[in-house]
RNA sequence: GCCGCCAUCGUCUAGUGGCCUAGGACGGUUGAUUCUCAAUCAACAAACCGAGGGUUCGAAUCCCUCUGGCGGCACCA
């Protein structure tokens, strides 16, 4: 069976990795990890126009957050190096113009105004936009003569006026195009620089990438791939067209409308291994029914065939509710050092390790602490509503004499309520709020064990 | 406008011709428990399988048409 390669290709475009490159990361590492194989990170930076600083470290950062680890990379190196697009400029050069040898490809030197211009005119007759084919009838003499002036020039493809190019996409089927309306795609730019198109092709070729797992947005432009490979009498990979991930509106997610960088799950609280499992099912569904797995189960049972080819919505409320389920299912001492290395040590170790069996199991996300288990480190501010004193009292008094220990402290507020006529719970609804600032928390008498005999009286004054 | 992809509860999905009066999960609702909130447990509502035609003894499952949604149409990826 041929060697397993798959890869992903993110482009140093954006703050962060987003989060649909994470899922179809999370595919490709899935794919040739099944199969022993490789998952290859190779970044495309050809677009400077675009190209964002320190996005590359921040992106491989969170790849390696989400436990999603690569085989060859810009980083780690590997035998195809180098992994960063802007550094095999010659090579991209080489097979460009080995195309136009080839009578595939031709020089273009058209304005960036006269192609607006074009288009401009195409849009106005209703006529899709498209290259109008000038530059392809130019004579030797003509490019020669231009290319002495130093014109700028582009290098096209030269697609066929005729025919389909069809393609196998590993999940879709069978998808073809007519010829005539592919455009003819710039592969190589005035700067020197690739286009995507002219990119993946020859690096997926030369990295030996046996399958070429992305988002379904390509599937457009794949057959002007699969014409690159025709022409460069290269074997074919094997494709496949993983749906998008939508925004609530069912577009494109985006930026715009929902939290997209895997930093912001990170700083939010959520579990690499939370995250990474929701991803898994987004489009797939485990084949036992399961809901809650590791990689390393998915990687047992996946298979690319059954991924489903509706883009699906991505529920940030189904992510919260199986953030929650890691949390209450890991150790309790691997919660606790989540927590204090969320924080940075703003909180002592100690009194986290005490407060965290009580609020377990009230968190979805790991920035939850604070807001439920705030109050065990600073007294509050203000109170949440002002206190009866008449209720408080019952409690004052109760708690002041007994043992301070949360069965002690039970029995007695319950003695003291009864004899009072008064309603337990509001008994202790006034204590939570006088202590803790708030109507809302971890349950009452534990809490106040753990906060101290000391500190609880001097919050009720007494 | 042109090309392409897609179509089961609000959401993620199971389902590949009879096991489907369509199953599970999230979310929602109700109840139990309870010092609040959670967690937990129980139950309920929620898709007539986008619409219309076929094929078949029989279709969510196969075919066609339509409609809708999305994606693409750059010297961006």
């Amino acid at each position: 069976m041929k060697h397993i390669r798959t890869r992903i290709a993110p482009s140093p475009t954006g703050e962060n990795l987003h989060i649909g490159n994470a899922y179809t990361a999370l595919i490709n590492y899935v794919v040739a990890k099944q199969n022993n194989g490789q998952f290859i990170i190779r970044i495309e930076d050809t677009d400077r126009t675009r190209f964002v600083e320190g996005s590359e470290t921040r992106i491989l950062a969170s790849l390696d957050w989400l436990g999603i680890a690569h085989d060859e990379g810009p980083d780690i190196g590997g035998p195809h190096k180098p992994y960063r697009q802007s550094e095999r400029l010659e090579i991209y050069k080489k097979f460009a113009e080995e195309l136009v040898e080839k009578g595939h490809a031709y020089y273009c030197f058209c304005s960036p105004e006269r192609l607006a211009q074009m288009r401009k005119d195409q849009e106005s007759r209703h006529e899709p936009p498209m290259y109008d084919g000038k530059c392809r009838t130019n004579s030797r003499q003509q490019i020669a003569d231009s290319r002495e002036n130093g014109e700028k020039f582009v290098i096209r493809l030269k697609v066929p006026d005729e025919g389909t190019t069809t393609f196998t996409d590993l999940i879709r089927g069978e998808i073809s195009f007519e010829n005539k309306l592919i455009d003819d795609q710039v592969i190589l730019k005035s700067d020197g620089f690739p286009t995507y198109h002219l990119g993946v092709v020859v690096d997926d070729h030369l990295m030996e990438i046996s399958h070429i797992i992305r988002g379904e947005e390509w599937i457009s432009s794949t057959p002007k791939h699969i014409l690159l490979y025709q022409f460069f009498s290269w074997e074919l990979p094997i494709y496949a067209h993983m749906p998008l991930l939508r925004n609530t509106d069912k577009s494109k997610l985006s930026k715009r409308k929902n939290p997209v960088w895997a930093s912001w799950y990170k700083e939010q609280g959520f579990l690499p291994k939370a995250v990474v499992n929701y991803l898994a099912t987004m489009a797939w569904a485990h084949p036992e029914g399961k809901e809650l797995f590791s990689v390393d189960e998915m990687i047992q049972v996946f298979d690319l065939k059954n991924i489903q080819t509706t883009a699906p919505i991505f529920d940030i409320e189904k992510l919260r509710w199986m953030n929650g389920e890691y949390l209450r299912r890991s150790q309790k001492s691997k919660v606790k050092s989540q927590i204090y290395n969320f924080y940075n040590g703003k909180y002592e170790e100690d009194m986290i390790d005490k407060t965290v069996p009580l609020i377990i199991e009230r968190i979805k996300t790991l920035a939850e602490y604070e807001a439920m288990a705030g109050f065990f480190f600073e007294r509050p501010k203000e109170l949440e509503r002002p206190i009866n004193e008449a209720l408080l009292k019952i409690t004052k008094e109760a708690l002041a004499s007994c043992d301070w220990n949360h069965e002690a402290m039970e029995k007695a507020i319950r003695e003291a309520t009864n004899k009072a006529g008064m309603k337990v719970r509001d008994v202790f609804m006034e204590l939570r709020v006088a202590v803790t600032g708030k109507t809302v928390g971890p349950p009452l008498l534990e809490s106040l064990e753990i906060l101290g005999k000391k500190e609880t009286l001097l919050r009720l004054k007494i």
